[in-house]
RNA sequence: CGCGGGGUGGAGCAGUUGGCAGCUCGUCGGGCUCAUAACCCGAAGGUCGUAAGUUCGAGUCUUACCCCCGCAACCA
């Protein structure tokens, strides 16, 4: 196979609270390319970080009486950690706050600015006197001029009415209480509209693999026609604008946020002494991945790339955007008030992390919402995963008495078993479709264990030695395979048992036993939940 | 006509370009004893929401209709 230099992007946690069960389901997707990719020998960079910026983090900070850095940095460790014990394999994971980053996002924001792709705007925007600043929709209260309802001048509670820049004047300031007037205020803009033609025939061109969700939502604002973005706020915290007279603004965070996979490949590279433009600029035989929920589909598949081609230094585009539904639990949405998150953290440190990965992958938000349960959870290390999987090795390496794997005589039918799965498996991944991927995986255990029962070691041993001990190397054979199978989706149980069969590590493509293998300490690899 | 998702054996789901309707669990019957009472074999059970249409052939495409779910903020 041809060596491709592939990125993947896992979404960039928010900085101001615990991701919860619903994140990892998605972004685990972006782990299972990620180590499928290097164990094909494909050079891989697989990053991520947290966001650190923009104004739901300074509101809870004030909130806290914290400073927006102290709950970015909060957040940052805690995700950072929930994500380790989840085995995310990322080659770095960073935040939006190193001063590395904020130092390319300016160069490269500047880039823009010189090419023409950002350019001023002067709009009356809404303006508080009292506070004396400038106001988000989402800090105004004001009456919907349709229905009368009382709301946030984001998008009207009541009807879902889009407020007009007109709405705004005479709303509440809802930090101080007094009233809103329209003033004039300078923003930076984003042309995207310059890029409609471009975006098009990329994503036409692009968007074979895509999930349907993540072909409808971009479709739909291509469709709508692309509209420049105020790419400036006023706010206190964030990334300063490399611009004259914008000293007291700072970037708006979507966009610095998703130039972070550059900054974050650029730092890994820099760090291990690898060019970074060969994994993002054009024929370097590249392939770049984007791994996120379906409320970030815009902002990768149009705003990422109509940012790489503002900067018109012959960056690659995205190819692949791995976007994934939501995550429901107990039949509910996933939100705070409810306190139905689940904050991820809390179950990996109750839980098998691998036994959680192989759930949320194979019951998670692939192509429609789904719904976790901690009964379906309990069904899934129990019953698949410790009656098939574990079970297996289990029978195998700990036959009664068994002290050591004698090589024996290959059996075709297990090598050719063996050998399909990798490539159907592998196939499945690459379209993306991982769920597909673990069903075909789970297959050659379900396999091994017919294999097992119509040979009847536990009669072999007594009538035929030199039997039994082609069925279990046999089986040892593939157990040393499933371990390079299952890498993608459970590198826990996949390394110890590479540990049992000394096997130095993982590869994906068929591997023999050739030596005896001692057997020692051999552990169950998965325990029984009790419910 | 606001937007989006969905209706498939008892439950939970898979069905990618239309080609004899699958999976897991559960139920019933049988086998085995190596293994964390795990494993294997067999059986029952579906007019694929409703109606019409296209087709040699539709769960899969078209149209109409019925029902369920989500859509302020926190949040993916």
């Amino acid at each position: 196979m041809e060596k491709k230099n592939i990125i993947i992007g896992g979404a960039w946690p928010y900085g101001n609270s615990d991701i919860h069960l619903g994140h990892i389901a998605g972004l685990i997707s972006g782990d299972v390319l990620a180590r499928y990719f290097r164990a094909n020998g494909h050079e891989v960079v697989f990053v991520s970080g947290t966001d650190c910026h923009g104004t739901p983090i300074t509101e809870r900070a004030k909130k806290e009486k914290k400073s927006p850095k102290e709950i970015a940095e909060y957040y940052d460790q805690r995700d950072k950690q929930a994500l380790e014990k989840f085995h995310f394999s990322y080659d770095l994971y960073t935040n939006t706050d190193t001063d590395f980053h904020k130092k390319e996002v300016m160069k490269m924001f500047e880039k823009m600015y010189e090419n023409g792709y950002i350019y001023e705007k002067i709009e009356p925007q809404a303006y508080c006197e009292k506070c004396s600043k400038f106001l988000s929709d989402r800090e105004i209260q004001i009456t919907c001029p349709k229905c009368g309802t009382q709301t946030k001048a984001e998008q009207c509670d009541g009807c879902q009415y889009v407020p007009t820049i007109q709405d705004m004047e005479g709303g509440i300031c809802l930090e101080c209480g007094s009233k809103t007037i329209l003033k004039d205020n300078k923003n930076l803009y984003l042309a995207l509209s310059k890029f409609q033609k471009e975006i098009e025939e990329h994503t036409a061109k692009s968007n074979q693999l895509w999930r349907l969700n993540a072909k409808n939502e971009t479709n739909k604002y291509l469709k709508q026609g692309l509209v420049d973005r105020a790419v400036t706020r006023d706010l206190d915290w964030g990334v300063d604008i490399p611009v004259k007279g914008y000293e007291n603004k700072k970037m708006y965070v979507w966009i610095e946020a998703v130039l972070g996979y550059i900054t974050a490949t650029q730092k890994w590279c820099e760090d291990k002494g690898k060019d970074w433009e060969k994994f993002w600029k054009e024929e370097n035989n590249n392939e770049i991945y984007m791994v996120h929920g379906k409320d970030n589909i815009v902002f990768h598949s149009i705003i990422f790339n109509a940012l790489l081609l503002a900067m018109k230094d012959n960056y690659h585009l995205v190819d692949n955007i791995v976007s994934s539904e939501y995550l429901n639990v107990n039949d509910e949405k996933i939100s705070k008030s409810k306190g139905n998150g689940i904050p991820a953290i809390e179950l990996v440190e109750n839980y098998h992390a691998d036994s959680l990965r192989f759930h949320l992958i194979n019951n998670g938000p692939e192509k429609k919402d789904s719904n976790f349960t901690i009964e379906s959870f309990i069904a899934t290390n129990n019953g698949e995963l410790l009656n098939k999987f574990g079970n297996l090795v289990n029978r195998t390496l700990k036959f009664k008495g068994i002290e050591e794997i004698c090589v024996g005589k290959q059996d075709e039918n297990v090598t050719q078993k063996i050998e399909q799965t990798y490539q159907r498996v592998g196939e499945a991944i690459e379209h993306l479709e991982f769920k597909e991927a673990s069903d075909i995986a789970m297959e050659l255990v379900e396999f091994a264990n017919k294999y097992y029962d119509e040979k009847q070691p536990w009669v072999q041993r007594k009538e035929n030695i030199e039997e039994f001990n082609n069925t279990i190397y046999n089986c040892t054979v593939i157990i040393a395979n499933l371990s390079n199978i299952f890498e993608p989706f459970m590198p826990e149980v996949c390394s110890k048992i590479r540990q049992y069969l000394k096997i130095e590590k993982n590869t994906w493509e068929m591997i023999e036993i050739t030596e005896n293998i001692v057997l020692e300490d051999i552990e169950p690899l998965f325990g029984r939940i009790e419910k």
